[in-house]
RNA sequence: CGCGGGGUGGAGCAAUAGGUAGCUUGCCGGGCUCAUAACCCGGAGGUUGGAGGUUCGAGUCCUUCCCCCGCAA
């Protein structure tokens, strides 16, 4: 089939680097505009459009990509497949290749539609999540389900690990589907929308760490998003933690214990690796040889 | 020219108003012990990021260059 590749972020660059290995034919990649990046506020290509070059994809961006029917008319694709774009199609763009427009989308839909689906899966301990293609509508990942595949989120995973297996698993399930669809012997489901649920773009105040809350929650928390706190007004990442202990009820939360291990409100959760304020990521131990910091409390301000 | 904070023995941190560079840990050697990520004694390891300047004297003040990081995007 003639593909047309929208996708921006490195969750992209798996399916995109499968996509082009296949018999298939990418036709273009289209990619949102370069945006400002990095201390300098440098401009800075995003990942699919540096990769998209390195394969010698003819690659485009545009700031809005509903001015571009004529253009888009004109490759002739079969069909469209959008990895985290981040614009917009309207229904004319939809319609345009024989095919129309698929999306792989990191959740189990019709749950977690939306920005943020692997951290938010990680934030509410779900047990498990996946991906999920589905045929693109104009409504925020409402489209009928043509394939959905589930793995488990393990006390081992991180935003990290989860984010490389599921950017691999869009892209397995991408080339399967588009056999399906090629073969003819496709089938759609409607999402059940009474199910569905949102999630919004993570937000720097969503990383403050709350140690009243469980110990559970807390250790999701730091292992979804980028998360902070403080220590005698001292600013500190949360890097890295593991819990202690889920029961045990403590009223004095945030209180600072021997190795690190903080009071939640319930259980104990063992602070792993820190990076304060101007400094390089250390281990706990590190942390505390030139910090001591037991009997203070964890917390804001 | 977005805002801001730093560079001190291998590592993490100190150093009142410029005046002998310290602490914790690690490393080496020795001791104690049935034993120890325990304890005791001793030791090595720094031209305080580089280059200039001010001063009787600079980690500390001034100029400049290099590197690192947080926030914001």
């Amino acid at each position: 089939m003639k593909i047309v590749f929208l996708g921006t972020p490195s969750f992209a660059l798996k399916p995109l680097i499968e996509l082009n290995n296949s018999r298939h034919k990418i036709v273009a990649v289209v990619s949102q505009p370069d945006r400002a990046k990095g201390r300098k506020g440098n401009l800075l290509p995003t990942p699919v459009k540096e990769l998209a070059l390195s394969l010698n994809l003819p690659t485009h961006q545009f700031e809005s990509i509903k001015n571009q029917i004529a253009f888009l008319k004109s490759l002739n694709a079969d069909i469209f497949i959008t990895v985290a774009y981040g614009q917009i199609l309207s229904q004319e763009i939809l319609n345009t290749p024989k095919f129309g427009v698929i999306n792989a989308h990191a959740s189990l839909l019709p749950k977690y539609r939306g920005a943020s689906p692997i951290q938010s899966a990680i934030l509410n301990g779900e047990k498990e999540t996946g991906i999920t293609i589905m045929q693109t509508e104009l409504g925020l990942d409402s489209g009928n389900i043509l394939s959905q595949e589930k793995i488990p989120i393990l006390d081992s995973d991180t935003i990290e690990t989860l984010f490389d297996k599921l950017s691999t698993l869009s892209a397995d399930l991408l080339l399967k589907t588009l056999c399906k669809l090629e073969n003819g012997n496709s089938f759609s489901v409607p999402q059940d929308h009474m199910l569905a649920t949102k999630c919004s773009l993570i937000t720097k105040e969503m990383g403050s760490l709350d140690f009243s809350k469980s110990a559970r929650q807390v250790f999701n928390q730091i292992r979804a998003i980028n998360s902070y706190s403080h220590i005698d007004g001292l600013y500190i990442r949360i890097l890295d933690s593991e819990i202690i202990n889920e029961h045990q009820i403590n009223k004095d939360a945030g209180l600072i214990e021997n190795d690190f291990i903080v009071k939640c409100g319930q259980g104990l959760l063992k602070i792993k690796q820190v990076l304060p304020m101007n400094k390089k990521r250390m281990t706990a131990k590190q942390f505390l040889l030139g910090n001591d910091v037991r009997g203070k409390k964890i917390g804001t301000n």
